[in-house]
RNA sequence: GGCGCUAUCGUCUAGGGGUUAGGACGGAAGAUUCUCAAUCUUCAAACCCGGGUUCGAUUCCCGGUAGCGCUACCA
């Protein structure tokens, strides 16, 4: 190889999505490693759509698919490109690889093929294809083909010897090529099929790093011997371990391989989804790190990192790290995502500041689980317009006692000049010690009757939240609860 | 079936020829008191099995088993 020079070491790699599906968990795991390896070392990202499926690819997919990787913040420096729009490139390799001997042209139909597999299947023979075309004579192949005779290419795989590759996770994997077919590059209708498109791309593209899933370790050899064939130099591949569902098994439609989008509208942050996909499969030299913003995961990512089996994907660790990415995160940061929620249930806050907003979500984040809370759980504190979890109302206010007592205070409240968390505990305090009752019960009362819920943060604090006014009238209408 | 890969608490994982096998999520218990889904403290919980190699294997090697993957004119 005489490569020129002086930019051999800036990486190159790629996500190449087939929009057949949605970009699904597995996939968002891959485009984030790849993203943070090309970032940590100033490569570029090149995104690239496998669309040589044509009857399974559709657009609104690959419009799901950006829309999922723009979510998640993941930006490319290339593409997107359509593998559709580069077919040329890939008959020409394949007539290449006819030309030099590495592949033929094959005359059996598709229904003749399934019908020897399936009896392969059904006996003990191998369901391998058996080159029978690989040794029709050259006039024969021509005669054939000049006669309209359609053909597909497939790649002459050598009878004997192995092939091995050292993958960056794996370490050195060799085949027998005895194991491998004669694999299809090009279908008789001239469409490539993955293994050379990808390959033709791959060296086009100028990749240095194939990083991708482990279900493509056992295609790896077919691919080593494309670019061999094709007399170009293998980039570093690294494969990465699956995510599998709860149940071990494979993510798929049925079970938990939901669109990441799905995350979205659960309410999970994208940074914090991004912080808890880096970790599956992935560990940083420090273990005990786990919560780690942008920065700190380019900065520690790295190949060396990366675990050799599959990991399960954990949604109860998910929502951890979304609380915790709430927590740590400044309210007015969060603003903009909490509004899009506000906005799907119609609810319109009455703070009259963006600033006021913002101290109330800082007030309440702390026990925040996702983004959703803050207009179904925490909808008190933004509008007028609440449920009283009927639990809660049960649990402290069954008492009519209780209900009364909290209208007094509420009169107490409506006539005081101050009107802060210290005030606040002071009168309910002495009024509680006045009707010889235990503070709890007015606080746990009071609490249902200002937030709707029996879960809040410290009542004062509330109260001086939600101000004088709101404080007041909503403890008026206790006996209604 | 064949081939490939993998195997540490329930889950994500660290570690590595001699360790009390570490951390995190989740679980349990306790503390705090004004509720907890907050906070703090404590606890339970793992080296798949069998052979080697070795003074000594969870760690290295082999076999088994299990899981996953690939085995298409899908990607």
């Amino acid at each position: 190889m005489t490569s020129n020079s002086s930019s051999a070491s800036t990486p190159r790699l790629r996500f190449a999505p087939s929009p057949t599906g949605y970009l699904h968990v597995g996939g968002a795991r891959t485009a984030l490693f790849n993203w943070l390896f090309a970032r940590h070392y100033g490569g570029a990202l090149i995104l690239r759509i496998e669309d040589t499926d044509i009857e399974r690819s559709t657009t609104e997919m690959v419009e799901g698919i950006l829309v999922g990787l723009r979510w998640l913040g993941i930006d490319w420096d290339e593409g997107p490109y359509f593998q559709s729009q580069r077919m040329d490139l890939y008959r020409d390799a394949a007539q290449r690889l006819v030309e030099s001997g590495h592949a033929y042209y094959c005359f059996c139909t598709k229904e003749e093929l399934e019908r020897r597999r399936a009896q392969a299947q059904a006996g003990s023979g191998d369901p391998q294809y058996e080159r029978k075309c690989r040794s029709i004579p050259p006039e024969q192949v021509k005669a054939r083909r000049a006669a309209g005779e359609a053909a597909a290419i497939r790649f002459a795989v050598p009878e004997s010897g192995s092939t091995f590759f050292d993958d960056a996770v794996f370490g050195r994997v060799e085949f027998a090529n005895t194991e491998l077919e004669d694999f299809v590059l090009l279908r008789s209708d001239a469409v490539p099929t993955y293994h050379l498109s990808v390959v033709v791309d791959d060296i086009d593209m100028r990749m240095t790093h194939i990083l991708r899933g482990a279900d493509h370790l056992s295609n790896t050899p077919k691919q080593v011997m494309l670019y061999q064939a094709l007399g170009a130099p293998l980039p570093v591949f690294a494969h990465v371990p699956l995510i599998l569902g709860p149940d071990k098994t494979r993510l798929s439609k049925r079970h938990g391989a939901t669109s990441v989008i799905a995350y979205k509208e659960e309410g999970i942050v994208p940074e914090a989804f991004r912080n808890f996909l880096a970790l599956l499969g992935w560990t940083p030299p420090d273990s005990s790190k786990e919560v780690m913003d942008d920065r700190q995961l380019i900065d520690l990512f790295d190949l060396s990192g990366i675990a050799k089996s599959n990991a399960v994907f954990d949604r109860g660790k998910l929502d951890w790290f979304n609380s915790e990415y709430m927590r740590a995160c400044p309210a007015v940061q969060l603003l903009p995502l909490i509004e899009e929620e506000w906005k799907k249930v119609d609810l319109i806050p009455f703070q009259t500041s963006r600033g006021a907003m913002a101290a109330t979500v800082d007030l309440v984040k702390p026990r925040a689980r996702n983004l959703k809370d803050f207009a179904t759980l925490f909808r008190a504190y933004f509008s007028d317009s609440f449920e009283v979890d009927p639990a809660a109302a049960q649990k402290f206010l069954k008492d009519d006692t209780v209900r009364e007592m909290l209208v007094e205070l509420a009169s107490r409240y409506e006539n005081e000049a101050v009107f802060s968390e210290a005030s606040t505990e002071k009168v309910l305090r002495d009024f509680s010690a006045e009707k010889n009752v235990k503070a709890g019960l007015l606080i746990n009362g009071a609490r249902v009757a200002l937030t709707g819920q029996g879960v809040a943060p410290s009542l004062f604090a509330v109260m001086a939240n939600l101000g004088q006014e709101r404080t007041v009238a909503r403890l008026h209408r206790a006996t209604e609860l």
